[in-house]
DNA sequence: TTAGGGTTAG
């Protein structure tokens, strides 16, 4: 989606920046907002020249089709409550008990000052004053509560509390800030005055419940009737275009900041970070992240994370060094963002480093860091290192079991996730999906089919979550790996939606597996007609055709993909050594030590041949030629494989990530290389952690 | 009186 909002649409940032002309663009146009019913329906826009004010526009609201549509005045508010009634209350002093609920809000003991206040509730009639019912307000928001919200709320009206501005916008807040956006709604709109700060919050309110295009409306009726915005407002809006993923509007409301003078503001230096990441320029957040003339905690957070997101993950790493130059705090997002990184990247040494740091700067006990880092660890391969920071960890939530849930699946330890996720439940965790995933898969991994019917069926049944594609490709792959070929094939079919790709994807697998050719040609028709363009389900096909001799029909298939023009992605493995990775692509020349490395391969090649490896080319293309053949069965995890043991002591384990799934020759290859090598090799692939030693790999059920 | 960013799966 695009609005084709803004004249200055095609100019960068630095003109943007250096843009003198006083006659700046007014932020939306009137002809171009037609279009655009979704977003401002009922709402258009004219400039008036005549009525410039400083910062040298103004925005006027008129409707488009009606003419002039003034809003409707705001009723009085209903919290006042008549004089003569409460004259009626027996007011009596609050003997220190406002001062004890001031005192726990203080301390940050919200629930033992909402406790206090139940003794106002139950006697009622005593005088609680400004400090107190802002303290209350404090422990409402501090604890999320909306029965807190409402009680103190009712409290107050009451006891005919008359309310000023700012206790207005201090009940609004709370209202806000506890996601009661409804009440919040009618509280502001029955508000007999609002100011800046009433706008502020209510906008924000509504941008952190991700309602984003009210809150635009609500921006722009606040120019209409306001006539008044700082960089608050704008930082909140900002953050809107963002979670539109509206660059044109971000940058509209950039240059507006820049004319009016707060582009230098804080907030709004980082909201813009924030938003230029999140809607895809990343070099547009690096400007505004330069410019920032102090740059913060935040500001620093924002841009690794914006090239973090953009998959930029050395990138962002070497910003976080540099952060941690620059002497700026580093807090807790820092180091859950880093940890993640580093789990990306599998980077053993970086990720030790952060932990320590973590450990150091105070963050040990953050609920975020310590689930990155239980992920971190399993995805290194370490399962018995996450699962010893998940039992240190003292406050747990379903994202911290869902990662340690899933490191077990992937280890190819099924009871173990299943008996993690019994344990859950008997502690009142409730499961989401993602746990449902985790636990699904790992019975699929294991081979546990009886447990994983039984989950699957507790889903909806126990949980009230209903089964979604991702979960019925689970079980398809579980009853797949057993030869169930019907029953997977009932399973899709009695889904109670439309089978996705992914579905008709976990049954051509099986196919192949247990050379199906039938059923398996049946799947990839499906499959083609979802998706067209995408190789692997010609390669699965064809490797079917291939099993089963069927030359003519894989000579079809082949024709297909020249045909259409597909060919086969590059996919790399990599290798950390010494705190660098060294990336192989399948058949790499590049490498400096390409000669070793393939004299390395070569004689590994010859030693496991010996016992019996035959090179698997069933996968291979019938045109390729012999020379071409041998260099291509050299795939990228061999070359990283080949280096890392060129390159690493003998009692280390070697650990190669690779960005796809494992082929089953090189699985092969793999346990006679750690058999004649004795090295424990840990490769981590698309889909699991494979762990060789002593010719053996912990999935023998590898498929 | 109002404020910014982080963790699992896919």
């Amino acid at each position: 989606m695009e609005i084709p909002l803004l004249r200055y649409q095609s100019l960068t940032l630095d003109q943007i920046q250096n843009h003198n002309n006083r006659s700046f663009p007014f932020l939306f146009s009137k002809s171009k907002c037609l279009n655009q019913k979704k977003l401002f329906s009922g709402y258009g826009f004219s400039f008036n020249k005549t009525k410039w004010k400083n910062p040298f526009w103004k925005i006027k609201c008129c409707s488009l089709d009606q003419g002039l549509r003034p809003r409707p005045k705001p009723k009085p508010a209903k919290v006042n409550i008549d004089v003569s009634e409460r004259s009626n209350f027996v007011r009596r002093p609050s003997v220190g008990i406002c001062s004890q609920i001031e005192k726990s809000v203080l301390f940050a003991r919200y629930r033992e000052a909402l406790d206090l206040f139940e003794i106002f509730e139950i006697e009622g009639g005593f005088d609680v004053g400004i400090s107190t019912y802002d303290a209350l307000v404090n422990a409402c928001i501090g604890l999320r509560s909306v029965r807190g919200v409402k009680r103190v709320f009712n409290y107050m009206v009451s006891n005919g509390f008359e309310l000023d501005q700012y206790m207005r916008n201090r009940v609004l807040l709370m209202h806000v800030k506890c996601g009661m956006m409804v009440d919040a709604r009618r509280l502001f709109d029955e508000m007999p005055e609002r100011n800046l700060v009433s706008w502020n919050t209510i906008i924000s309110g509504l941008v952190d419940v991700g309602d984003f295009v009210e809150a635009f409306r609500l921006f722009l009726t606040m120019w209409a009737e306001f006539s008044d915005a700082g960089s608050f407002t704008f930082a909140v809006m900002i953050r809107a275009s963002a979670g539109l993923e509206l660059i044109s509007i971000g940058r509209q409301l950039h240059a507006c900041t820049l004319k009016m003078g707060i582009g230098d503001d804080i907030f709004v230096s980082c909201a813009l970070i924030d938003m230029y990441s999140k809607c895809g320029s990343i070099e547009d957040a690096h400007f505004t992240f330069d410019k920032m003339p102090e740059k913060t905690t935040v500001g620093w957070n924002n841009i690794i994370a914006g090239y973090a997101l953009h998959g930029y993950s050395e990138e962002a790493l070497e910003m976080y060094y540099e952060m941690r130059d620059s002497g700026v705090k580093m807090d807790h997002f820092t180091f859950s963002m880093i940890v993640r990184i580093c789990a990306r990247l599998a980077s053993v040494e970086h990720a030790k480093q952060a932990h320590a740091a973590l450990i150091r700067h105070g963050f040990g006990s953050d609920i975020v860091a310590n689930t990155a880092l239980v992920d971190f660890y399993s995805k290194w391969g370490r399962i018995e290192h996450a699962r010893h920071v998940f039992d240190k960890m003292t406050c747990k939530n379903v994202i911290s079991w869902n990662a340690l849930i899933a490191g077990y699946g992937n280890h190819g330890l099924g009871r173990e996730a299943v008996e993690l996720f019994e344990q859950m439940l008997q502690e009142r965790i409730n499961p989401n999906h993602v746990t449902f995933l985790a636990v699904l898969s790992a019975c699929s991994h294991s081979g546990l089919s009886e447990l994983g019917w039984e989950i699957f069926h507790s889903m909806g049944r126990d949980n009230r979550i209903k089964p979604r594609a991702m979960h019925y490709a689970c079980m398809i792959e579980l009853l797949g790996r057993e030869g169930l070929l019907d029953e997977a094939l009932a399973l899709i079919r009695g889904a109670p939606f439309k089978p996705t790709a992914n579905m008709w994807a976990a049954l051509l697998t099986a196919c192949r597996v247990h050379e199906n050719l039938e059923l398996g040609k049946f799947a990839a028709e499906k499959l083609y007609g979802m998706e067209p363009d995408k190789l692997n389900n010609y390669v699965v096909l064809l490797n079917i055709y291939n099993s089963a001799g069927n030359i003519k029909e894989a000579a079809g298939v082949v024709h297909t993909l020249k045909r259409k023009g597909l060919r086969m992605r590059p996919v790399c493995s990599w290798v950390e050594v010494k705190r660098q990775s060294h990336v192989f692509l399948s058949g790499d020349k590049r490498h400096p030590q390409r000669k070793e490395i393939y004299e390395k391969v070569d004689k590994l090649m010859l030693e496991i041949s010996n016992y019996g490896y035959v090179p698997d080319n069933k996968t291979l293309l019938p045109d390729v030629d012999e020379q071409e053949a041998r260099i291509r069965l050299y795939h990228s995890e061999k070359l990283a494989i080949a280096f890392g043991l060129m390159s690493t002591p003998y009692w280390v384990p070697l650990q190669i990530v690779q960005g796809h799934r494992i082929c089953s020759d090189c699985h092969k290859a793999i346990k006679l290389i750690a058999m004649v090598t004795g090295r424990e090799i840990v490769i981590r692939d698309a889909s699991r952690f494979h762990h060789f030693k002593d010719g053996h790999c912990s999935c023998e059920d590898y498929w």
